[in-house]
DNA sequence: CACGCATACTCGTATAGACGAGTGGGCAAG
DNA sequence: CTTGCCCACTCGTCTATACGAGTATGCGTG
């Protein structure tokens, strides 16, 4: 009698269930159950072979599906973790109105200072390029951008990746073309530089990262992204920015208010 | 010099990256250039076997890394096949506008039919259960409440799982609690009952699917849900419907538009 | 021609074994 | 006591094999 009797049970030879979902069944019925706890270490694959009588690799087959839903992951040389789920970021619909846009820093940095977290930006690249087709097509056929990249991270975790092109013609020669925007952020020196800003179009999507997505956010398996692009529109209904976010699906919260009209 | 060898290269031994890594970027990569296109069968297990040199057991590694990714998907007996990229449904944050209540059947009939796209709803449920304590304290601490649950589907592919839980006080009794709420929906009934409906407000997450949810929405492995939570409040501020989603991220790109105030 | 079955090919499941590499604790030498 | 090494335990990668089950094709029988 192991201590894994407890948690964990028998298999059923009758079922037509593979075994290895059989397990994976369990395990994910114990970890809902608070049986294993956020950040605990499940049994070892060695003491799981023991307890079910089963060849390594089938356990391992069921820790893969787990991992794949985003429950649990492995360490290497540790053990395999249930996996806690971080602190999210809210991003509420108001996040750009325009009395979030008096102070100094940006936007992300007051918020998570506020929050008690301990934010951070870096991978910043600011540079010219050609835009892609997609890109060209909302900003309303351009060729070239400027394109302002960074990384954000809290308490030393990236959470998201974003990108914003802007159109030469606005952009070039001005403080919005330096590493640091300035006070208020591009959208501040949009306003005064004339392009008063009417409306923001966001869309969403959700999917699985690509390997240099899951580098870039150090994602663990079972984390999709949420994929925002957001168009900002001037007075004169011109889009004069587009900015490509990728986000870390287990960091984000995003809420909308809509008017019922 | 098989026909392989036109897509595929040969593997690096030298390299510290798994070989199955090295031939999921090698597939991964044929993919992205068009080599494979969407619904084209990629080469069996035995082929690659054969091509690489390698066990089954490593070809078939590198396919679980690109199922992961929602890249590819297996059928049993067939193949294992480049995942087609459905067409999606955007939902546009205007949808719940009163000019769109107007007509006799459901906006995503409507919308549907206008698209081109066979929708069809079923999984109809209507009754009246105990709130658990996220509902309950997004409609101000009620204990019980009108459950209205469906699915929708576009073409034969199940798209989207609802449930919308309504106060008793206000659904009970009234055709909100019939299996057709009639012409507009229940915001339509809502309206006409006296809560005039104000704002909505939208939750967004995006998560890997629970095993009930890949059931209930056919998903694919390496497809994420969205889930999305919509709060309906009235005139009064009361909150008079929460509404839980869960969506194939696939299957949707959501779209909002917001003011810059 | 039509139907049914045999067969070959596909992926799914499972076993048993081997070696490698990261982690952490204990023990022995300095 | 501190340092450094060894070892035990962990997951990672890979091989080889076996059988099962779903699919498609073609051939032979009726």
């Amino acid at each position: 009698m192991t201590s894994l009797s407890s948690h964990l049970g028998a298999l059923d030879p009758t079922s037509d269930r593979a075994v290895f979902r059989q397990i994976a069944d369990q395990l994910r019925e114990a970890i809902d159950r608070g049986r294993f706890k956020e950040g605990q270490k499940l049994p070892s694959e060695a003491e799981l072979v023991e307890h079910y009588g089963v060849s390594r690799m089938t356990v391992r087959n069921s820790f893969s599906v787990l991992q794949g839903e985003g429950l649990v992951h492995a360490e290497h040389g540790k053990g395999v973790f249930v996996r806690p789920r971080p602190p999210v970021r809210r991003l509420a619909s108001d996040r750009f109105a325009r009395r979030h846009r008096e102070q100094g820093k940006s936007a992300f940095i007051v918020e998570a200072d506020a929050a008690g977290s301990h934010p951070k930006v870096d991978s910043l690249e600011v540079k010219e390029e050609k835009a892609d087709q997609d890109i060209s097509a909302r900003l309303g056929s351009v060729r070239r951008v400027l394109a302002r990249r960074r990384r954000y991270l809290l308490d030393g975790r990236p959470v998201e990746f974003a990108t914003s092109y802007l159109p030469l013609d606005i952009a070039r020669g001005t403080q919005i073309a330096e590493p640091n925007p300035g006070p208020g952020g591009i959208y501040a020196r949009l306003e005064e530089l004339g392009h008063h800003l009417d409306h923001f179009e966001e869309e969403i999507r959700a999917r699985m990262p690509s390997p240099a997505e899951v580098k870039m956010l150090q994602l663990a398996s079972g984390v999709p992204v949420i994929h925002l692009i957001r168009t900002a529109y001037d007075t004169e209904n011109r889009a004069v920015e587009v900015c490509d976010t990728v986000m870390a699906a287990d960091a984000y919260v995003l809420s909308y208010q809509l008017p019922a009209t």
